[in-house]
DNA sequence: GGAATCAACATGTGCGTACAAGTTGATCTT
DNA sequence: AAGATCAACTTGTACGCACATGTTGATTCC
């Protein structure tokens, strides 16, 4: 090991920035001086410092943000370059997935990464055969709409394995239960079906049935929003006037539980919808039984989609910031990826909906 | 995935070695310009040409030799088995896409591969990168829908890189009109539109406005379907009774001038519109002014979709094989990757879509 | 007390220059 | 003809300057 004397300048000053950070004497994360004051320490210039740097950053020991600084990173696992993130939504539907997916590519691509799409059609097998597909892909990192999440996750141990590999992943729309201290980004489904159903209260409605998804936990949260709304409201909890549906049986359960209602006498004030695919399947089926909507029965949606606008009535929805959420959690991914993990108080965003007032609610005679 | 055109010049030289490498231009082992003669030719600094050079350098694509000049690396080696097919649509909206992309995952997952999903906004320039990305990324096979179909194809060079890299890609809704001889899956968009026309003609109507998307292929032969239908019925062609637009100017144009006909007296009888979205837009101004659909206008669609279905009226469309479309798309391509190219004659695919005829349409009085 | 502003400082981009040092091929010398 | 020399090219190192752009925290203003 000879030390060339003769080194160029850029390399020596490599050479020690390097040595100081195996050396423990700078640590990962810890800033290193600005180029300015390192190039008056080794009396060079500010250009040569800067060629020293990049090539730290090339070999991945350091990383620099504009404006900020330069930083020691962390160098226990080496980075893959697949330049790849993988996406797992529950589905490929036109109702809310194409703008979410939008808001992710527009971030992503604009940092040079692309999108492996996957779908689980919610269904715990394949979200585990997903996973393991990601894990083979090597991609650099996951978003991921968990699958059935009002059950404690199954594959468990492939999201240990996707964090044993050095594998970022950010959940949207919702988490598992048992993997609750792991990035999110969600919305804050409780609060949105609060404000619909205390909107619903003030119009003077009293019965008010809900619709609600049993299998994940959006459905579970609007469902405990509207416990809390009818609570402070002072309306009753009456369990038959609650309708819990699973994927499975989405197409026909709420609407034969709202026709038989309806059928048997006992007619609702308004109906508050899982979502608006559910209310637009609501409101066809009040409109074909001869009801007409406001008027006789209030209906309000949530996601505020295409479905609550284009209708014959336009829908009272709670608004769904699918853009936003999207771009949302891939900023955490990449914040997370470039070991930017300072950022601990944005591990977990929820973003708050607002109902959007539309056409489908009448005070009540 | 904004193509930023303010880039530093640095990695606008960057990108333009890397595609001329990747389009084969430059070819391995291959000596580049020298610095000198870069910075005059891109009339920039000899620094500013080292600074890309040097990215290049670092991500495998150059070689220097001091005193020598600066070298094209051979980048074969990173060719394998991916099991990935990149998709490049031009949008990720609502509209069609989600059931396109569900009929090709659909026939993909089945059969162990996953979609590297990418769009173009429908920007030549983006369609240039995302080629770029995808020859990078190592995809077994592509499915492209043309960007800006009507015109020929600015990335002839790239779609030839990837003949000669041995990476087989399908068409889907057009094709580059220089590219007519590669394997495709489309629509037969003129067919429709003629069925809408003679439809509308049958039902009395004389004064029939036609919409057209003039920068995509689809446009042009849909509106090719318009003027032979025209011609069948023994209805001459006016000029002033159709409308092209772009891209660009789809939100304003289009209605603009249904609404300047209205107002100027010269009221049509029926328009028949490139796709739902416009009809579902010429729906909402005719009623907007106080006209009725179908009793004083009646409007037909295309592509079938949801808009079709949940307005106040039901749109009279054409029906648009969505899913089957992806999923023939995705088959085709397993074919060719199989080597059953003696499927020569299912190389070109095209689907005849039906008139679906639902409540926008009626008989002149 | 909170919002807006701004100066100071960080990195990023880009130009100019100069000279060092390796390679090549033509020319000169013997 | 063989070897030395040298001019003309290449890339490598290093300096200087200017301005753009992003971040931060202190200050000011309402």
């Amino acid at each position: 090991m000879t030390k060339d004397i003769n080194q160029p300048k850029y390399l020596k000053l490599k050479e020690y920035l390097k040595g100081e950070m195996l050396m423990g004497r700078i640590k990962p994360g810890e800033q290193i001086p600005s180029e300015h004051s390192l190039a008056e320490m080794f009396t060079i210039s500010r250009h040569t410092v800067r060629k020293a740097v990049s090539i730290l950053i090339n070999e991945g020991y350091l990383t620099s943000e504009h404006g900020r600084g330069t930083y020691c990173l962390d160098r226990s696992h080496k980075r893959s370059t697949s330049r790849n993130i993988g996406v797992i939504t529950t589905y490929m539907s036109d109702y809310i997935f194409p703008k979410v997916i939008q808001g992710i590519d527009s971030v992503l691509s604009q940092n040079g990464y692309s999108i492996i799409l996957k779908n689980t059609n919610n269904d715990t097998i394949n979200e585990s055969n997903c996973l393991k597909d990601m894990l083979e892909k090597n991609v650099e990192g996951l978003i991921i709409e968990p699958t059935k999440s009002a059950l404690f996750s199954r594959n468990l141990e492939l999201f240990k394995a996707l964090d044993s590999c050095g594998i970022p992943f950010v959940f949207i729309h919702g988490y598992h239960q048992n993997l609750e201290d792991k990035p999110y980004v969600i919305l804050d489904d409780a609060a949105g079906m609060y404000s619909a159903v205390r909107y619903l209260a003030g119009l003077g409605h009293k019965k008010i049935t809900g619709i609600f998804k049993a299998d994940d936990i959006q459905g579970l949260n609007r469902h405990e929003g509207y416990v809390r709304a009818l609570a402070d409201s002072r309306i009753s909890y009456d369990p038959d006037n609650v309708i819990l549906f699973h994927t499975e049986d989405k197409e026909v359960k709420p609407v034969n539980f709202i026709r038989d209602m309806i059928m048997s006498g006992s007619r609702m004030d308004a109906v508050v919808c899982y979502n608006d695919e559910i209310a637009f399947k609501v409101f066809q089926l009040v409109e074909g039984m001869g009801l007409k909507v406001p008027e006789d029965i209030s209906i309000t949606g949530f996601d505020d989609s295409y479905l609550s606008e284009n209708g014959a009535v336009r829908l009272t929805s709670v608004s769904h910031p699918k853009e936003r959420l999207g771009m949302a959690a891939a900023e955490l991914l990449l914040d997370i990826l470039s070991g930017r993990n300072d950022a601990a108080d944005r591990w977990q965003q929820v973003i708050v909906p607002e109902l959007i007032i539309k056409d489908s609610c009448k005070k009540r005679q």
